[in-house]
Parts: structure tokens; C-alpha cells; sequence
DNA sequence: GCGACCTGAGAAAACGCTTTCTTGGGCAAG
DNA sequence: CTTGCCCAAGAAAGCGTTTTCTCAGGTCGC
């Protein structure tokens, strides 16, 4: 009866048409505008909760000029990380009624760049987490992507806030954690090689290396996931080391569950580090020592940087480094008389 | 200078002047058409790509009628279930250059609704997960979110393809798995008191007494988090039952941590199953026995089933259920001599 | 050589909304 | 009683696309 032809979908047109008015009055009613009479009002509003009419969001959006979404690009939805940092994001941006699109790029790197661009066309902002793309695309892309919040990469471009953990840090206060146990060969098992943060943890590291220049730090290579961590057991038992910074906590786990097969104790034989504190850290056995990343309050911090960009508000902080906090559970302990190396 | 005054942006108008043709022949060559003069049709791009020119897609949606953009409610994004279902659901619709419009609820069920009624309007279809929203109110609102899949409800509403796990035959399973290692107390470790799939899982159970009347089920409260499992010791402990079925992974690792700070073996003591097989289950000490739910491939078949109504194929198989495959690890043994009961 | 057909590109309408512009009517002041 | 103002509501112009409609020019056939 009051279906519109073209989309079978209640329009503003048949409000009208039900409540005797025009578009326009319709318009003015839904959006509270007080400079119609409230006969009317009560009038057009009656039409639209019997039609259950409900604004076409589209074009809306088209005529406002917002969408009132966010994007938000991950490379890797399967890592808790990005979970957590999703969804500190999608509550905060809720709260100011902002909905968030996600694009998963996979870890394809050539990939980020497209969907960054296509998901920003379609929001009023985006928060932008690619850990692989180069300097220099980014450079590129930043200004074209403006209402921009970038995690765990910094950007020369104007007025893109940046939100990064301070990694380098954090594995350095692992490090001396280990140190302070009595562990005098250690080992970092790597993240992906072009990774930022891995980027961020090798500086921290080489600054450690230049405080504590009796300490043998071995370089392992490794990945971002359990599996990574579990086939780098061979490597680590090889380095001779006896205290394992993973790259996060998921390597940990899986390197925790390598040297259990292999029947070595963790913390007896080999203290394990993790990093970000992941929810599954605590209960992991023995429970990991990792640094703990306030990441869901990162998610929403990003969603408050992005929120004063898109309002165009003066932004006195833009951007923030957070600081690992060093959380020492049962992977980490005492350094027994040092092991033999296998090979060399 | 090719700016438009609008927006700020380059749209097709700029590159219709650059091009010296109209707005018409510019959207007909970045659409593909073939009914243009070659000629023109690179004179077009090579505006479009000077001024690097990308389509409005609000613009283009409104034109078109859709947006490629489909949403997912959850309950609660920081369960790993929904973050499964959510991974599985983003990638198989981006294979299809289809985006993901996230709703979070945040277990308020009088949410879902408008959630879901929002996110519909602003996307070409629906998947809802709302395990807490009434049968009434899910017909009620089924029929507007046309095109509509439902993950672990059933809806009576016509074209609604629904993707259900077994959860009942699932606790069977695992009931029968505990029984045929010799435990004769069994408790039930429930989840929030109106989720759909909680029902589920205790019709499975009446089932499985009847099947068993020897043996004795306890029901207990309980939750869907790993808190709920980690409070829950008390009770389990005052049930006298060895044999647990926690209501999920996480309750069960929260169990498990409750029961080893009690100082009791598991399985040794009392031997604990989860549901779902979360990633993080093959790797709790012990490992965790659990029902394994295929939940990622959930999600991408959500997403086929989506795209069939989308496209408004004829769909052969309007949804499907999943059965659980019982996962047996360390965390369940033989039952030891029945413990006495605390209480009663 | 002229008319019918066809092709290719511009003009304009449509998508569903917001908002500016316009207009008519009521009221107050002169 | 007339003139000017103001206010409320309708008309219309966007927003940025796609697509239909229209028309001009060229080609082919007779």
C-alpha cells in the first residue's frame, strides 16, 4: 500500500504522503528541528511509526556528508591483539554512536594500501594498523586517508595522531628481568622481519646489548603465532640460551608448548617471556611473564584521537606512547648453571 | 584547482571537465561500459588517474542500491566464539568484495534490536547472533532484516537460512565420554540463564539422563566467561560430582585455574570438558577435552548463505547444523574412587 | 542521393535524504 | 486600512553516482 515502487522500502515520500505534508516537513521532524508546528509534528510522527518508517542511512549519508562509521584495517583478525584493539575501538566509537567496517588485510601488505583507501571512502575516519607497509607508502597514503589514527607506526604527515607502544622498552625491561635472575645467554625469537614493532624491539634490544655488554644475546627468526613459536624450539635449544624473549605472547606459548614436548621444564631449564599480556597469558602453565599492554584502552584511545579529528577539535596530545608494564608470572625464573650449546 | 567546493573532493564532475566530456561517459568508462570510443574512454582515464580520482561509494550505493557491506551482530566481541565466526564471515564476503559493519551489543539484549535493525539499513544483509533476544521478539523483527542469516536460532520466518550447532548432541558426547571413563557424578557448569544455546545443551542433557538414569547430573549456575568458571569452584566442589561439563572453553579454563589454586589434579582429581575448541584449548594445562565446533567455517558459511539471498539464488540448503566432533586431551581420565560430598 | 537504422555521447532523471530558498498567510504597527 | 515583517511549510536544489532518455551524426541499403 504505502511501499514505494523503486526499493519496496518505506521513503520519507510516503510519510509525507500519509501525514498530508511535505519532504521537507518530514525531514524536520525526524531531526527534531522545533520550527514546525507541533500539530504537524505529532501528525508526521504518527505516519512514520505506523509506516515504521525508518531514514534510509544512505541518503543520509549523502546528504549530510558523514557516514558515521569508521574503518579500521588489520592485517591479521586471528591475532588477539587486533581483537583487542577492534574492540576497545568498536565500544568507545558505540558510546558516540559511530558503527566500525573492518578490512582484514591477511598479512598481505600490498594489500593494506588498497583497503585502507576503500574503507576510508567509505567512513568519516580511519584507524589505520599495518605493521608491514613500508615508510614510504605510508608517507604516500597518509594524506589521503585524513581523519587518520595510526597504531604502532609513526607518520611525518600532518596531523595524523599516533598511537604506539613503547616495545623497545618493554623488551628491555624483560630483558633485565631475565638479567636479574642470573640469565646470561638469552635469545629473541623475532617477529615477522618487516614488522614495525619487531622494528621497535630489535632497537630496544640493541640498546640493552650496548648497557649490558656481557649478556650474549642471540637473534632467532620467527613469526607472529603459535606455531611460529612451537617450530622454533630446534633453534632455541641450539642458541644455548636460557632465557627466551618471544615476540609476543602467542610465540611464547607455542615455544611453552615446543620445549614441553621435548621435555624440557619451563622455568626449570629455560625462562620464557612473552609480550602484550594477552588474556590466555595468565593461564597458560606455568603462567607467562610477559609485558602487559594496555591494548583495549588503546583501541579506545584510538577512537578518541579519530573522534577529535573528525570534529575538527584543537587535539593538544595527538597521539600517545604507552609503556609496557613488566608482569613477571612462573615462565621466568632463577638461571640454572648454564647449559652446554649443541652446536657451536 | 580541480578541487570541487563541496567536499573538498575530486568527483566525477572534475574529471568529466579535465576530460572534456560529461559526467555520464566518465562513470560509463569506470564502470567498464564498452559503448564508448576507445579514444575517449583513455582520455577519460588518464584524467581520472591524474587526478587520481576515486567514485564517491555513498554516492554510488545510493545509485545503485547496495552497498557491498554486510553486518554481524554479536553479543559480546570479546568472546572468542564471535571473534571466530566474525574472522570466517570478513574473509569469505571480502573474497567476494563484500566489507564486515560490526555491532557489538554487549550482552544487553534489549540492544540487539535496534543494532540489528540499524545495521541492516546501512548494509545489503544481515547475520545475527543474539542468543539472549526472545523467540517473540526474533519473529517479530526477522522479517524487516530481510536478507537475514541466524547463527545457533532457529526463526520460523520464511527465508531465513539458520546455522545451528549441535550443542545438544555435543554435551551428550562429552556426558557419554565422562561416563565411559567411569564417572557416575556428573555437573553441568550452565551458561547465562537465557542463552539459546544453553537451552540447547540442557534439552542434550535430559536426553542423556534419560539414557543414563544411573547416573547423577547436577546442574550448577554459571556464566560464559572465564570468571564464571573461576567462581564456580565452590560449587563444583560442594556438587561432589567428578565429572565437569563446563558450558564452554572459557568457563572451563577458569575451572581448571579455580580447581588447580584449590590444590586438586585435574584429571586426577576431577576431570573438566569444555565446548567449542577454542584455539587456546589444545594449549591449557592439561589440555583441555572439549567439543570442537567447526566456528570459523561457520562464519564463511554464513556468509555463502548471506550471498545467496543477496544475489536471490535459489538456495537448496537453507542453512545447516554443525556437529560437534568430541575432542578428547588430558583434562578428562578415569574417575578415581567417588570423593565424599561437602554438603548433603 | 535520400531515408531508415544504428551508434555513441550528452542531458536529465533517479536514488533518499537535508537544507536553502521561496512564498503565502497572519499579525502588528503606522 | 494598508504596509511591512516574520514565521511556518512547501518547492527545489543539492549530495555523487548510475542509467535511461534523447538527439546528432554517420552508415548502410535501396
Amino acid at each position: 500500500m504505502a511501499r514505494r515502487s523503486a526499493t519496496g522500502r518505506i521513503g520519507i515520500a510516503d510519510v509525507a504522503v500519509k501525514a498530508g505534508v511535505s519532504h521537507a516537513t518530514v525531514s524536520r521532524v525526524m531531526n527534531g528541528n522545533f520550527t514546525v508546528d507541533p500539530d504537524i509534528a505529532s501528525r508526521v510522527r504518527a505516519a512514520a511509526a505506523e509506516l515504521k518508517y525508518q531514514p534510509n542511512p544512505v541518503g543520509r549519508s549523502l546528504a549530510l556528508g558523514k557516514t558515521d562509521t569508521i574503518g579500521i584495517v588489520v592485517p591479521d583478525l586471528a591475532n588477539p591483539t587486533f581483537q583487542a584493539i577492534l574492540r576497545g575501538l568498536s565500544r568507545a566509537a558505540a558510546q558516540d554512536g559511530y558503527r566500525v567496517l573492518i578490512a582484514d588485510s591477511f598479512e598481505v601488505s600490498s594489500e593494506e594500501t588498497i583497503l585502507a583507501g576503500e574503507a576510508r571512502r567509505r567512513c568519516d575516519g580511519l584507524v589505520l594498523c599495518a605493521p608491514r607497509m613500508s615508510d614510504a607508502e605510508l608517507e604516500e597514503i597518509a594524506p589521503s586517508l585524513h581523519p587518520l589514527v595510526l597504531i604502532n607506526r609513526t607518520s611525518a604527515a600532518a596531523n595524523v595522531p599516533t598511537l604506539v607502544v613503547d616495545y623497545g622498552q618493554g623488551v628491555q625491561d624483560l630483558a633485565e628481568h631475565l638479567v636479574d635472575l642470573g640469565h646470561t645467554r638469552l635469545a629473541f625469537l623475532a617477529g615477522p622481519p618487516r614488522s614495525a614493532s619487531n622494528g621497535m624491539r630489535l632497537q630496544g634490544l640493541e640498546a640493552f646489548k650496548a648497557a649490558h655488554p656481557h649478556v650474549d644475546v642471540r637473534m632467532l627468526e620467527g613469526g607472529s603465532d603459535f606455531d611460529t613459536g612451537h617450530e622454533a624450539v630446534d633453534a632455541v635449544l641450539e642458541s644455548g640460551a636460557t632465557g627466551i624473549l618471544a615476540f609476543n605472547d602467542l610465540v611464547a606459548m607455542g615455544l611453552m608448548s615446543g620445549l614441553h614436548e621435548r621435555g624440557m621444564d619451563v622455568p626449570g631449564d629455560i625462562s620464557v617471556t612473552g609480550f602484550d599480556d594477552i588474556p590466555f597469558a595468565r593461564y597458560t602453565t606455568p603462567a607467562l611473564t610477559t609485558a602487559a599492554v594496555p591494548i583495549t584502552e588503546l583501541g579506545e584511545q584510538a577512537w578518541h584521537q579519530l573522534r577529535a579529528l573528525i570534529r575538527k577539535e584543537e587535539n593538544d596530545a595527538p597521539g600517545s606512547r604507552y609503556q609496557p608494564r613488566l608482569q613477571v608470572r612462573a615462565s621466568s625464573g632463577p638461571a640454572k648453571a648454564p647449559r652446554s650449546t649443541v652446536h657451536g
